[in-house]
DNA sequence: TATAAATACAACCATTTGGTTGTGCAAGTT
DNA sequence: AACTTGCACAACCAAATGGTTGTATTTATA
């Protein structure tokens, strides 16, 4: 198991889609991420390390608030691996069809 | 933490991802899967059950082997996230933009 | 029929994950 | 100065993850 800290992995967990969901609108810190959450301040915390490390939310300290900001920039990966999996999906049924179309001549 | 089995975990695998590189050309049985992937035909399996399980991969017994196609459209909902979250994210500027133009007046 | 091929099922294992509590420290507030 | 707020760091824990080996079963094939 080699350490992998990808913006697929930072995405798989529904804790941390939803810390994205809220950053959406706007900065916030800590523990205004952490109301209505259900989870401990830690435990943001840690989630939010992951975020960092794999760049899709900047951390930038403001006197002794910390201020979470979302970066989206890193879901392009995602969409692109999706888009040329989707690509070659199609390239698929094109070689199908043409084989079709050859065997009818 | 509860039962989660959706695409999003799906895809944060790299040796699931992998696979469905490997169908993306057509079905495959396990056998031709496990092929130069470095892993037991056993851990495969596993991968394979959880891709079936959220309806990445579907698997159809062919006498006594075991084919597996793989099925893309569940990858909107990843698509589809990623765009919601781009665009609520976009409408966080338009906002200020407003904001801006007003003060202006 | 004996054997090989393809798989299924179960047990096991180390590491990671997602969370907790507890402690301590720096930065504002009263 | 005392207190509160916001956070970092560490230890701990149960469950999930990603893999393994080992055994049994079914299906082709020689």
């Amino acid at each position: 198991m080699i350490e992998r800290r990808d913006v697929f992995q930072a995405i798989a967990d529904p804790t941390r889609r939803m810390i994205i969901q809220k950053l959406l609108r706007g900065p916030l810190n800590i523990g205004q991420i952490v109301e209505d959450s259900g989870i401990t301040r830690q435990g943001i915390a840690k989630h939010l390390k992951v975020l960092n490390e794999c760049g899709m939310v900047i951390l930038t300290q403001k006197g002794r608030e910390q201020f979470c900001e979302a970066r989206l920039d890193k879901l392009d990966e995602v969409v692109d691996w999706v888009q040329a999996s989707r690509k070659m999906w199609n390239q698929r049924f094109e070689k199908l069809d043409k084989f079709l179309a050859n065997t009818k001549k």
